[in-house]
DNA sequence: ATCGATTGCGCAATCGTTTGCTTGATTAAA
DNA sequence: TTTAATCAAGCAAACGATTGCGCAATCGAT
């Protein structure tokens, strides 16, 4: 089989096919000094029929930048990391830049490969949502002062610039609306991701539901607050697991909304009340943090995705 | 701020603290000819004490090829997709290659610019799930003979290797599942994706309905089969789209369980049925093409993810 | 007619690897 | 002792772009 090789155009077939040096037409690609009129017509011409397309890993190379900026996220499956992602993409679009989208489907040490990957192949900048609050590793494979930024959760162990939403307020206001709502008796059901203690993310959430129903009058009950460490990363399996049985409990103490720490949680809730024909939000009203396009209930828009713009530029 | 700049080091640092010359150095990195022992030892060492890690640029540029492979998918929303750049990822990472995720939600020029960013930044392949079944463009920014696999979407006006699923079969499959369920009317909904006509995709899975309904000595009612073409591709929007309302007049037409030709239409089936309490499966069951963990119910597993393995393997 | 300034463009080095060719030293054969 | 074969490793040219430096031609002024 005698495939004919497809190469493609180099700024040197362009040269040739326009007369002049290879010098030449870099510098009317880049408008970085002047050429005369007609020079430029003839470049401009050849590039056109050529098709030519300037090599991004050879200009790379020599510039040092790549224009591309990773973002390496815990878990694809959730939607708001999507959303995330898409936030991020217009954004750096703009300043011309380009994102590689990378999934570690919560293992730690795919996160870190892909890490160092993304280091290797020169990427301007990382941005992360980490898998767990764990973040030394990072300093083992990244140069100090290179551009990270760490979404979604605070970052333990390393510094870096974190952007996170508020969660003692999202939390708040969420649990507000549902007082606002009538309900009274409101449990709170969550996963969280710290080794040995409760992560401070999810003590934030903890908080803002504090101080919700502290400041409508009701009292804190602290059976009603459930929060366990861990959650299986594979998705399917979360529908039966530990939240499914907490809603069992809390069900039994009558409560009347439950709010959700974190989507994982709220997988497991769900399932429980629609398999047990408990009726949203007529019998318990359930909101989580987290947005989720199936998640058939209000809960309170979380938007990250400008922050990170900012502190990339630079 | 005088920050010290820091720089990667090089196979060039590494042969200065090796005491040999780069050749030495890359040959004793690659194995590609015998070193003698000592001056192997000699460089692993510098390579260990200087953290060295070759640049994938400059290998690159050399070599012609990236060891990367993009897979650009139509809509990451899409939990199928997910599925399948994991299982994809999963294949290519044992032959060394790394994944590219790109996401076009649902546009048709985002898909093209990430094609042609991905082509030039010379991917060794590119897999793609293409937002419609035009791939006409295609042509014009890949030269021919590109490695190309389209998956999902049969690709029309371009060569190139498809790997489908076999969507009567699945149809087919599902269906009789609902009717050995004891299910006897059954209703079809679903978007499709053709410019002018239905788009083959889901005239195989309306096949595959009609079939398993006759298979089972049923009629074929055309008025419980709605299929329209679009769908918005804002997710959100989704929900009280058409589906919603041709639920409406399904259940006035009396089924006792629907079937949706893709999950965008599932969307609006389910939040219809959701809002009007109508219990699943007790009063409608409910099946769906592509698997979304929100959905309650089982539905076919597809996995398309072995093929391309082999199809890339060239 | 001569000199200096300006204009428009090309030469060649560089980024960090890979690799064909070659060299200097050691060993085996004659 | 000369010559050829073998071994271990270095030189330098790519890959495809960017860019500091320099050179010829043109122009205006004296």
């Amino acid at each position: 089989m005698e495939e004919t090789k497809f190469r493609k155009p180099t700024m040197k077939d362009v040269a040739e096919a326009a007369g002049v040096s290879v010098t030449t037409v870099s510098h009317v690609l880049n408008q970085t000094r002047y050429v005369s009129e007609e020079t430029v017509q003839k470049v401009e011409d050849a590039v056109r029929s050529l098709r030519f397309k300037v090599n991004p890993v050879a200009r790379h190379l020599r510039m040092g930048e790549s224009f591309f900026i990773g973002f390496v996220v815990s878990n694809l499956e959730n939607y708001v990391y999507l959303k995330i992602a898409r936030g991020i993409e217009q954004m750096i679009k703009a300043a011309g830049y380009q994102l590689s989208l990378v999934d570690s489907a919560e293992n730690k040490a795919l996160e870190m490969k892909h890490i160092e990957s993304l280091y290797l192949r020169d990427v301007d900048g990382i941005i992360i949502a980490p898998t767990t609050t764990e973040c030394a590793y990072l300093g083992s494979v990244l140069p100090p002062g290179f551009p990270l930024v760490v979404v979604d959760r605070q970052a333990v162990n390393f510094v870096a610039d974190c952007v996170l939403l508020n969660n003692e307020k999202a939390s708040f206001d969420a649990v507000s609306h549902l007082i606002k709502a009538g309900r009274r008796r409101i449990g709170f059901v969550s996963f969280h991701y710290g080794e040995k203690e409760i992560d401070p993310t999810i003590m934030e959430r903890v908080q803002g539901y504090k101080k919700a129903l502290a400041g409508a009058g009701l009292e804190v009950r602290d059976e009603l607050i459930k929060v366990v460490p861990g959650a299986s990363s594979v998705l399917a399996e979360l529908r039966h697991a530990w939240p499914y049985q907490v809603m069992e409990e809390l069900r039994a103490l009558n409560i009347d909304a439950v709010f959700c720490g974190n989507s994982h949680a709220a997988i497991g809730v769900h399932t429980f009340l629609q398999e047990h024909l408990v009726r949203i939000p007529q019998d318990i009203a359930m909101m989580t943090f987290d947005d989720d396009l199936w998640l058939s209930m209000v809960c309170p828009k979380i938007s990250v995705v400008e922050q990170p713009a900012e502190q990339i530029g630079r």
